[in-house]
RNA sequence: GGGCGGUUAGCUCAGCGGUGAGAGCGCCUGUCUUACACACAGGAGGUCAGAGGUUCAAAUCCUCUACUGCCCACCA
């Protein structure tokens, strides 16, 4: 295996296993009625453009856990597909043809969807390639995009449903207008700022006598829809107004004082001028007393016909004229500063226009009910736990939907008006006549819905619902929804109330939320904002390989905690593929130096190094098990990367080396190969193609390869075995490292070479393999005394005076003393002292207060008597080691 | 206006009742020791934002404060 490169060539090997997976058709999975399934339903991107690190974050945990469970033996199915996303995409291809200096009205509806249809096909085909660049092991035969024919069909049908249920219905309601997309939008897709503006103080004079009232307003142009002005009822101010009326200026319509509760006596004048076609509260108000609804405005917000003089100006410039006109009256009071929220559209970042408006809704309180029940009751649990609680926030304060979309580009809304008897009809499939009054004379709503709304049918949609097909049955519900936080009320509340609505089930059983990346400036990602910060995961996958980008990404990361990407993760990820890659070239190379082809399974360990590894290989299988139930992945990965890197590398790997060197027996290479070619399966769930790569190799050189499976991604995830711990073997070890962790220290504070020969001669001088789990350290150590662990050159000259090493359980004499200063060495021991003896007053102080002893729980104080016990063998040693110091005539 | 986070080593973050506080990167000192300089060995660096409280025991639980980020909200 020399031909094995010296680092890593990540853009071949991805590409060369990636096929592989897919024509062995690895990512399908079979349907086994006598297993359940897992399965998660990828997040829909968007096509309106590339994958931005966002959208690498979960296809790198959805990966994980599906190739995790599909290692576990279960049924696996990770279900791909993207969503037409109805304004993002219009809004897109808009601009596009705005930059030919063309609208879409000039090309009309049809040749426009046509054009969005080819731009989101291309952008299909390349979220698709960068999800597979990233390794997505989900299945392609079964991807859906959401205008696809069966989600469609079932978009029709859950309309129908609602609406015959009378949970959709149409009507005239405040709805979100934005005047750039010239469409209604759901409360959920407006941004609010903070706006710097003023508030404007108006007067109105009264109609019947002298005076004025005078009213407050941030939108000073919306008095031209007024239609009342309110005031408290109880406000002593204006008690003797109500009833009476004011004319609005320039347009002198004579309007009434209303009193309505709604009205705050401490806010501005304490009358509040009541616009109902443009103002949420104002409608609401009027509709209490019966007003009249005025609209000032046309679709694009310039102002229709009802503002009189001002008609066809822009609103803002309306507005600026409306204020003029005011002074000039001098009907303008006064106008303070003022700064409150302003609703904006979340596509186009245009103001948003409160509006009266016929559009269709769904009704949402009853969907809500068994949404909140379906988490409250623990069929769902959300993980962190503490967005169930937001999630209960919104779900419990929910209002209407607003579903439909004045767009091009969408989900027709399945609803004919008659053009004879003036009644709807409903229906999944285009009917060819009313079916009220039989006429042929039917026009389709020029509606579309709301891509959410498609979105919210996914867990059920895309497996075939309304049909009940196999898959429908086998994979509904699904396992985990694992998506951001930031779509929680968007999306994942609303396939929760759509799953339990159509198919009387939750449609998954965890919510699983990641936290989003940000850029340095600590923004959200986004390409879909004019601002798009959006960073591509091309770069760092040409730069540092798939897999350091998946490492980076995740490991030692929490759900639901944002998270910056910086070079230095990835340079960390890199390097760790770097290092298991050159671990794997070392054993591969030693296996090819011995001609001898490992086993894996079956192994015996006799030698205490080799136990120690199999005990923390085990540990490591126990508590990344524990972890990955818990969704614990970042701490998983964290502790695979420890254990390679710390235990395997280290120190097994390294005291193999001496053990290979010098040719004892038994050889290592069996548990080399075991450790390693268990670790590759550890790991590949995290980073599949390295470890695919790595083990195939391995795979070639061991015995057992006839009986191994094809390929590491459907071999068996490694399971913790209970004969597998070596308490004695760890402790042992434990002592050891120390030893040589004080050795290497005083080497390197004595400036003693070379380096790695410490390790070595402790070895060689079959120090290590006189210990079993039996072996007691003291005694084994005390047959090598004093301990030779200089360099050749030096171990002759040093004949002098030793130096004692203070140690946990033993002590190790080193010959050193002709090279220390006295001086500088004394300074340290007693400092070292004077913190033991700190820290011993400190545990006397404790174990003799009567509280703790009666309190604490009897390991916790064992534990500190243990502690305690040692600390003053150690000081006792340090004072032994302290006055030979001082007295250095002794020949050890 | 309401709610939720964050504040731990120079930087990015993990730890979230059991007692000398961890990682990666950076920094300092050595080493090209034939797996890896994308490395090895050694080291420095932290009153865990502040103040109270609960507890035998608090970075970890509670309260308040400060700064910071985010979400929700019909503040005219």
């Amino acid at each position: 295996m020399s031909e094995v490169p010296k680092a890593y060539e990540s853009g071949k090997i991805e590409s060369k296993w990636y096929d592989f997976w897919v024509r062995q058709g690895y990512f399908t999975p079979r349907i086994d009625p006598d297993r359940k399934p897992f399965v998660i339903v990828m997040p829909l991107p968007n096509v309106t453009g590339d994958l931005h690190l966002g959208h690498a974050l979960f296809v790198t945990l959805q990966d994980m856990m599906t190739r995790w469970r599909r290692m576990l033996g279960e049924p696996t199915l990770w279900l791909p597909g993207t969503d037409h996303a109805g304004i993002a995409t219009q809004v897109v291809v808009e601009r596009q043809l705005a930059e030919q200096g063309k609208t879409k009205e000039e090309i009309g509806r049809e040749e426009f969807a046509k054009l969005i249809l080819k731009w989101a096909n291309k952008n299909r085909h390349d979220i698709r390639h960068q999800q597979q660049l990233l390794g997505a092991s989900c299945d392609w035969t079964r991807e859906k995009f959401t205008l696809d024919e069966g989600p469609s069909e079932a978009v029709r049908t859950a309309f129908v449903r609602l609406y015959n249920k009378g949970l959709i219905y149409r009507g005239e309601r405040m709805i979100n207008w934005c005047p750039r997309c010239q469409t209604a939008i759901s409360d959920l897709e407006v941004e609010h700022k903070d706006i710097t503006g003023h508030l404007y103080y108006i007067r109105y004079p009264l109609t019947e006598s002298e005076g004025f009232v005078t009213v407050a307003t941030t939108r000073p142009e919306t008095f031209l829809g007024d239609t009342a002005v309110a005031v408290n009822p109880e406000d002593k101010r204006y008690k003797k107004l109500i009833g009476k009326s004011v004319t609005l200026p320039i347009i002198d319509r004579e309007i009434p004082i209303i009193a309505d509760d709604a009205v705050d006596t401490s806010f501005g004048t304490g009358a509040l001028k009541i616009t109902p076609a443009h103002d949420p509260t104002d409608l609401e108000v009027a509709q209490r007393h019966n007003l009249p609804l005025v609209d000032i405005m046309n679709p694009d917000a310039t102002m229709n016909e009802n503002a009189g003089p001002y008609r066809g100006l822009e609103r803002f410039a309306c507005r600026d004229k409306v204020l003029a006109d005011l002074k000039g009256k001098k009907l303008l009071e006064k106008i303070e500063p003022y700064s409150h929220s302003v609703g904006h559209c979340g596509r186009c970042q245009m103001m948003i226009e409160p509006k009266v408006s016929l559009q269709w809704f769904v009704q949402t309180q009853p969907l809500a009910k068994a949404a909140i029940e379906a988490v409250k009751d623990g069929r769902i649990t959300i993980i962190p736990e503490r967005f169930a609680k937001i999630y209960f926030d919104w779900m419990e304060n929910i209002r209407d939907w607003c579903i439909s979309r004045q767009l091009w580009w969408g989900h027709r809304i399945p609803v004919w008006y008659c053009q004879d008897c003036g009644k709807l009809t409903v229906s999944v499939d285009g009917p060819s006549a009313c079916t009220h009054c039989g006429s042929k004379q039917v026009i389709q709503d020029p509606d579309v819905l709301d891509t959410w709304f498609s979105s919210a049918l996914w867990t059920h949609s895309a497996l075939g619902w309304p049909e009940d097909t196999d898959d429908l049955r086998y994979f509904y519900p699904g396992s985990v929804m694992e998506t951001g936080y930031d779509i929680l009320f968007f999306w994942v509340a609303r396939m929760i109330m759509m799953g339990l609505e159509n198919m009387g089930e939750v449609p998954f059983h965890t919510v699983y939320l990641h936290g989003l990346i940000r850029d340095k400036g600590g923004e959200k990602m986004s390409r879909s904002k004019l601002q798009a910060n959006a960073m591509s995961p091309a770069e760092p996958i040409r730069d540092y390989g798939v897999d350091a980008l998946r490492f980076a990404l995740t490991v030692g990361s929490t759900a639901g905690n944002d998270m910056s990407l910086g070079q230095d993760k990835l340079e960390s990820g890199r390097n760790f593929v770097n290092k298991l890659w050159n671990a794997t070239r070392f054993i591969l190379r030693s296996l090819d130096a011995e001609q001898l082809e490992a086993q894996v399974t079956e192994l015996q360990p006799q030698r205490l190094e080799d136990q120690w590894i199999d005990s923390q290989l085990n540990k490591l299988v126990k508590n990344v098990t524990g972890l990955m139930e818990e969704f614990q992945f970042g701490e998983a990965e964290q502790q695979i990367y420890d254990f390679i890197w710390s235990k395997f590398c280290d120190w097994y790997i390294e005291i193999a080396k001496i053990r290979l060197r010098s040719q004892l027996t038994p050889s290592p290479l069996p548990f080399l190969a075991n450790t390693l070619e268990k670790s590759l399966r550890l790991l590949h769930p995290f980073m599949p193609f390295v470890t695919e790569e790595l083990w195939q190799s391995l795979k070639q050189r061991l015995r057992d390869k006839g009986r191994m499976p094809a390929s590491i991604m459907i071999a068996p995830y490694p399971f913790a075995d209970d004969k597998g711990f070596a308490p004695e073997a760890e402790r042992v070890m434990d002592s050891l490292t120390e030893i040589i962790h004080s050795i290497r220290n005083m080497r390197a504070e004595y400036k003693v070479k070379p380096n790695r020969w410490i390790a070595a001669r402790i070895y060689t001088d079959e120090l290590l393999s006189g210990l079993t789990t039996q072996a007691n350290i003291i005694e084994t150590l005390a047959k090598v005394r004093p301990l030779t662990i200089l360099g050749r050159q030096e171990r002759e000259r040093t004949k002098d005076k030793a130096l004692v090493l203070v140690l946990r359980e033993a002590e190790v004499v080193v010959p050193l003393a002709d090279m220390v200063d006295r001086r500088a060495e004394e300074q340290r021991l007693l400092g070292e002292s004077e913190e033991i003896k700190g820290r011993i007053a400190r545990l006397e102080s404790r174990l003799s207060d009567s509280a703790f002893l009666s309190k604490a729980p009897s390991h916790v104080i064992d534990r500190q008597k243990q502690k305690l016990a040692t600390l003053e063998d150690k000081l006792k040693r340090l004072h032994r080691e302290l006055s030979q110091l001082s007295s250095p005539s002794a020949d050890n």
